[in-house]
DNA sequence: ATCGAGGTTGCACCTAGGTGTAAGGTCAAG
DNA sequence: CTTGACCTTACACCTAGGTGCAACCTCGAT
């Protein structure tokens, strides 16, 4: 059995500011395993696992809403793979769906980037008044 | 001379809320020309194009405050191309770096689909195992 | 004159994911 | 036993781009 992390402690491990710890307790998504009889929080080795499982999913675009549908329940139920399935399918149509979007823009920057390079830096922008046009 | 808009023919030309244009006003976007005897907001022509072109910018990934450096100062100055070379060319950098982001995270999606569809639908899921195991 | 639609103001509230602050309690070292 | 680092709580505040509400005013039509 390994001892128990204090918040400034399991803040260093995972690299979170205990601030975030303390928030994460107050939205239900990770509790100190016990306290202290000075009443600190004490935190197991699973809360860093949980840790580093939510910045992990973060990077990937989950929110700590999906982060919670995907952590166990407490009772040591994971959840399903139908279910893990489909939010990863939204979350990736999400990401198609942005992809799209930011080609379009892209584009659209190049384009209006192109029409500026054709005049003086100091004109009178161009780009500008052709976008006023619309 | 064109004859001015109240808020709400306004609102209904840009296809925006009444809520939404005063608090343009709020933040010092979009203020209407007049008020009438009644103290009612009165707004010119420009302003529905100002709408446009703002709409516009924020299609393509530009914020509110993009766009009031975009649009002229009121004193009939357009920005000069230079400055707005700029920020086409930081807002394109933005789009660049967000691409690369969410490319990657297709990538690590689609194959956590992959394991996914390996599994039985009601099985505990591997993919969040492997997850929390990092 | 009155009615309803639409206008005015100020202020609070919303999401998401936190950050900052004040007032106080605890712990270990010297 | 005091000092200073660390912890506790509750509550307010932040960004960005708005939305909602209450209380009151104005306008045009009947």
């Amino acid at each position: 059995m390994s001892k128990l992390l204090t918040i400034s402690q399991l803040a260093k491990a995972a690299d979170i500011p205990t601030t975030t710890l303390r928030y994460y307790e107050r939205i239900g998504l990770v509790e100190p395993e016990d306290r202290s009889y000075g009443n600190y929080r004490l935190y197991g080795d699973q809360s860093l696992k949980k840790l580093k499982f939510i910045r992990a999913a973060q990077a990937i675009g989950f929110t700590l809403e999906d982060v919670r549908s995907l952590l166990a329940d407490g009772h040591g139920n994971v959840p399903t793979c139908g279910s893990v399935q489909e939010l990863i399918e939204a979350r990736l149509a999400d990401v198609e769906d942005r992809l799209k979007d930011l080609r379009h823009v892209r584009k659209v920057l190049k384009s209006a980037l192109d029409d500026c390079q054709h005049q003086k830096r100091t004109d009178c922008c161009h780009v500008v008044k052709e976008l006023q046009a619309k």
